[in-house]
DNA sequence: ATGACTGCAAAGCCTTTGCACGCAA
DNA sequence: TTGCGTGCAAAGGCTTTGCAGTCAT
């Protein structure tokens, strides 16, 4: 139940050689530790996650990872805070969630709702973009706050 | 129909007094600028928007505006683009919109779904957080790109 | 008259870019 | 061997902060 057989990182790993990019260290830390994580981190906690086990990569290396990982559709970025960006896998089943955010401590908390992505799916057809991918963000204040 | 008897400005100048704020000219400046549109605007395209009326405020003072502004409910900010804040007029009636945009030229293009509304609602009523707002944004190609 | 508001400039923060070295293929 | 990937440091862009002068009350 843990891992599957068909793993995020294996379908990036693909993704990535088919594109025609290399295996590199920085992508492959990105990759290992994105593959653990449930929800959104952003550069700065990617890159202490991955010292923190021991492996120290470059704060430009991870920028230009995600950068890649979103452009190849692995990724979503989410823009929740002010100035930074987070980062999440993108099932490639497409399933996924939203996030719920605290406006004063600053944790988010994802949840899922089939009506609501059936409500957006309806948007999506009858805009005419092309469009690639949506994010909803409830913002509040936390239990705990 | 062009102007209401209770308009957004009318609202914000009121709450900035029960607030115990003073009407500084920067403050009117962007209430005035707001006030005349229909969706969002960054930082800088309200200094712009300002200057070309002829109107001249400080940077500083419209990050400062537009900070205090949202504080007191009477805008909503929104991070559509890498590092830059988005602000536009939350309706007193609750009325409001979302937005779709362009990965490619950054156009931004409003809509409303009542559907959408619903299904956040739920969500939002389900959930242990003091929601106090939301934000949908839909993002692809738009039709020029 | 008083202190909140404003404007300028400097500082801060996240992110991107330039460049030389190292490693995957 | 080749040139993509990486790391460091510098540069960039948006936003915030410090401070002195100004204006609303």
């Amino acid at each position: 139940m843990a891992t599957e057989n068909l793993s995020w990182s294996d379908h990036a790993l693909t993704t990535l050689e088919r594109a025609g990019h290399r295996k590199g260290g920085a992508r492959l830390a990105v990759i290992g530790l994105l593959e653990t994580q449930s929800c959104a981190l952003n550069a700065l906690e990617i890159e202490e996650g991955l010292k923190s086990s021991g492996v120290k990569v470059g704060r430009a290396s991870i920028y230009r990872a995600l950068e890649q990982l979103e452009e190849l559709g692995l990724l979503r970025r989410l823009d929740v805070s002010k100035g930074t960006a987070s980062y999440e896998r993108i099932d490639p089943e497409g399933h996924h969630h939203h996030h719920i955010v605290c406006d004063e401590c600053g944790k988010v908390v994802p949840f899922e709702d089939p009506k609501l992505e059936l409500a957006i799916s309806a948007v999506e057809r009858s805009s005419d973009f092309d469009i690639s991918g949506h994010e909803v963000i409830l913002r509040g204040q936390c239990a705990n706050c």
